[in-house]
Parts: C-alpha cells; structure tokens; sequence
DNA sequence: AAGATTTACTACACGGTGTTCAGCATCGAT
DNA sequence: ATCGATGCTGAACACCGTGTAGTAAATCTT
C-alpha cells in the first residue's frame, strides 16, 4: 500500500504513538494498571483526551499495544536469561528462565499483572496480535528447556499416547513439529505444566497470598524449581547457589 | 456492647446488608469484577447510590466483604470435597480437592479474580479480616493434604532444616503445631509448593492463557496432579477416572 | 403518650473516567 | 495559491466513587 519511505507525517505519527505507550507504562509503573487514563496521558502530552483517538481506536486497543511491548520485552529478558547458560547444562537453563522470570515479575509487578491478569476493569484480550506471537515465543521457549531433558523426563514419567497434535493450536503444533521435529505431543503437555508450576507460586506471591503466610518466598520457589528439575530427570544447579532474594 | 436480643432494626440491617452483598455477586457473576458498582447495586435495589454507605463505609469495604463470603464458602466446597474420600487414601484427598478447586475456579471464574486476583482497580486487601481467616483455613486443609503424605513425602526429597517456625505468619505456625503436633515447618513450605502447583495451571487458564494453546486443559491439569501426588509418594487415584472435562 | 434521638434514605455536588463530535488550524500535495 | 487530509481542541454525554446536607421515619426514653 504505502510503498514509499516513510514521510515525515508518518515519522511524527510513530513517534506521538511511542510517546503515547511511554507514558502509559510509565503511569502504570507508578500507579498501577488503573492509572492508565488517556486523560491522564493526555496531560502529560499537554493534549486532551480526545486527540489519542486519532492514534488507538479505544481504550483496549492501547491496553493490547501495551500488553504486546511488555511481553515481548520480559520475553527478551527471558531468553538472553536463559542463554546465558550453556546448553550442556538443560537443568541450569531451567532454573536460570525460572529465575529469571521471577525476577522481573517483582521488578514489574504492574506489568506481570497486565500479561497474566485482570489489567483493567472490562479489557478482553483479542485473539492474536502482537501478544498471541509473545505467548507462542514463550510456550516455544518452554518446550525448548523441555526438549532438553525430554528422553530422561518421558522414561520417568511415561504418560504420553494420550496426547495428540490436535490437542493444541494449530499455530503452536506447526511451530513445534518444525523446530523440534522428533518431539511428541505429550512434551508439549509437559512445557504447559511446567509453565504452569513456574506460574503458580509467582501468581501468589504477586497477588499478596504468600507474603501474609510467610517471608521470603524466594527459598520455596527455588525448592519448587530444583523439585521440577529433578522431576525432569536432570541434575539441579549447585544448591549453594541463591541467586535471588 | 450490643448484647441483648437483635432487634428489629438490626435484623433490618442484617437484611440489607446480605442483600446488597447479594446483588453485588450477581452483578460480577454476569458482567465482570468491575460490573461491582455502587450506583448500579443502588439501581437494582430500588435505592440511591449514597445509601448504601450506611452498610459500607466504602466500595472496597463492599469488596472486603464480598471476598470474605466468596473465599469461605469456596473453602467450604473443598474441605466437604476432600472429606468424601477417605482418610486412608491420602492421595484421593489432594485429587478430590485439586479437582473440586478447579472446578469451582471454572463456576465461579469472577470469584477466583475477586480472591486471587485483582479484584477492582486500586483496591487493596486489608491484612485482616475474613479473608485472612479463609486464607488460613484453606492453607490449613493444604497442610492436612500434606500431612497425609509427609513420611513418604519427607523420604523422597528430603530438603528440610533450611526451614524454621519463624519463616512462616505466626498464626499459621500456632495453628499447624496445635493441629499436627509432629509435623516440621519442612511440611508447610511443602504444602505451599502444593498450594502452587494446583494454582498455577488453574490461574493461567482461568485468565484465557491456556485454551488459545490447546483445548481441554483438564487433561493437562489431571495429569499435573498425577505427577503431584505421585511425587509425594502417594498413589494417584485410577487412571481410568475422569472426573471434569 | 409525647418528646428526643438515632437511623435510613434522598438529593445534590465534586472530580474523575471513556467516548463522541463539530470545528479549526496547519501541513502536504497539486 | 488552492484544496484536501490530518491533528488537535473544546464541549458534551453518560457513567463512576465519594462525600454532605437535609428529611422523614422508626426507635428509645421518660
């Protein structure tokens, strides 16, 4: 369609837009999720409210825009977290997305609850969109730690045959059978659980259930993790090592 | 200080007072957390918004208790869940109340926000109250689960002595000593990971991030509770049985 | 039974929100 | 130089939670 080099309205177009989801995280930061108003944001621009409207149709689609950056961003962290590790060591690339991602659910608690929460009274999630590839990229990652340690998790607990390809999205099943072409269903399953088991004690501690019952919650999610990878087959990192607190 | 027989007007009250928590409940029931507005309860009963102020001195006051009534008749549902199966089948227990939590969460997704999620911008739960009472009675029933299984459960991972009484709420720690005398605080991080593994699964689908990657996450959430209870060295009920779909 | 008091409620106001729309000024292209 | 698209304003609408003042009724006291 527009074929050419970006004009100059279009440039200042982007920038006012990048301007736009700026503030809104930088509100968010600072005053939770319910503190994203385009009244607010318009006030920090020196606009009014209405003007956003020439940029994001309603208020979710900024919402989507926004989930969509910050997902990608914590996907990033994720990765370079995880490839920081070799791939000799499948248990340590584990722990390592596992802490890291605890990590940056505490030093973005806001932006935790905007991926895996309510953001926002009445905002539902469209079906694809910049979000649906992050979620993908993040089950890809998972099924890769999984596909590491996937003959001595599959002889340790051999539950699989129950599942199929049709199990699952048709987008994830063809992503998997390309990128791991000898990896059945059933380890598919098994990175959901495994994101499940990552999700469960950081959903609490983030949502307040776990510091009322006990202080640092660090040490039983480390436990939980070393306990996964075991469960998995693979050898734990070194138990002295307490990367976080 | 009120201490002879309710009278009339305070049975009014009473009245009025379940009602509009009643009305607020099927406000969220079919529109959402964030349907739970002051002038629409009004609405429903007939009344102005500035009248219910002599019930609740504010909206999250409203919230506050609404969560209390909702988290104590869920913990009711899985404590006569779990009270079905009997004490000599440990692992039948934790299934029936893995089970019976997951399907309430799907019943009543709104409920599972209002407790473990947020339930409405800007609130903030209060460090007391009902709710920390069900907290406690639902991390109670966890650590009973656990406590079936302890022996068999310490013998398998044996990763306690990091653990002291202090690690954990005070309250919680007088009540487990006076319910299970013998068992170590070891058995109380334990039943957190516990609380966690049947919450992880449950909360990412509760919040649509499940069923965009596959269809029917009970098998996955099954099959996590399987590998949950075997972990504990307990025997999973029968395989064949499937109990929610 | 009559007066005093507590209580339940309405009416209204204030500041906040998302959203829409007519109008205006400015910029880009013809 | 003209014309049309674009970005923005300002006002409006319909909501929201929260207070305050006033009113009427129910209750308690004497």
């Amino acid at each position: 369609m527009t074929d050419h080099t970006p004009s100059r309205r279009d440039r200042l177009r982007a920038e006012t837009s990048a301007e736009i989801k700026a503030i809104a995280l930088k509100l968010m930061a600072d005053g939770g999720p319910d503190a994203i108003s385009l009244r607010a944001i318009a006030r920090e621009m020196g606009m009014t409210a209405g003007a956003i409207y020439s940029y994001f149709a309603t208020r979710d689609d900024l919402i989507t825009a926004l989930i969509g950056d910050v997902y990608t961003s914590a996907i990033q962290t994720l990765e370079s977290a995880r490839d920081a590790m070799p791939e000799s060591d499948p248990g340590g690339r584990i722990m390592a997305w596992a802490q890291a991602i605890r990590a940056w659910a505490l030093a973005n608690p806001e932006g935790f609850r905007l991926i895996y929460g309510d953001p926002v009274p009445g905002y539902h999630a469209p079906d694809d969109g910049p979000a649906k590839d992050a979620e993908l990229r993040a089950c890809t990652g998972l099924i890769g730690l999984v596909a590491g340690a996937w003959p001595a998790a599959h002889a340790l607990q051999p539950n699989d045959r129950q599942y199929i390809w049709t199990d699952f999205d048709p987008g994830l099943a063809a992503h998997v059978q390309t990128d791991f072409p000898d990896l059945p269903p059933a380890a598919v399953a098994l990175a959901l659980r495994v994101w499940g088991r990552m999700h469960g004690l950081m959903a609490l501690e983030i949502y307040g259930h776990l510091r009322t019952l006990m202080h640092d919650p660090a040490t039983v999610y480390r436990d939980e993790m070393r306990d996964l990878i075991a469960s998995l087959g693979l050898m734990p990192p070194a138990p002295s090592q307490t990367p976080f607190h």
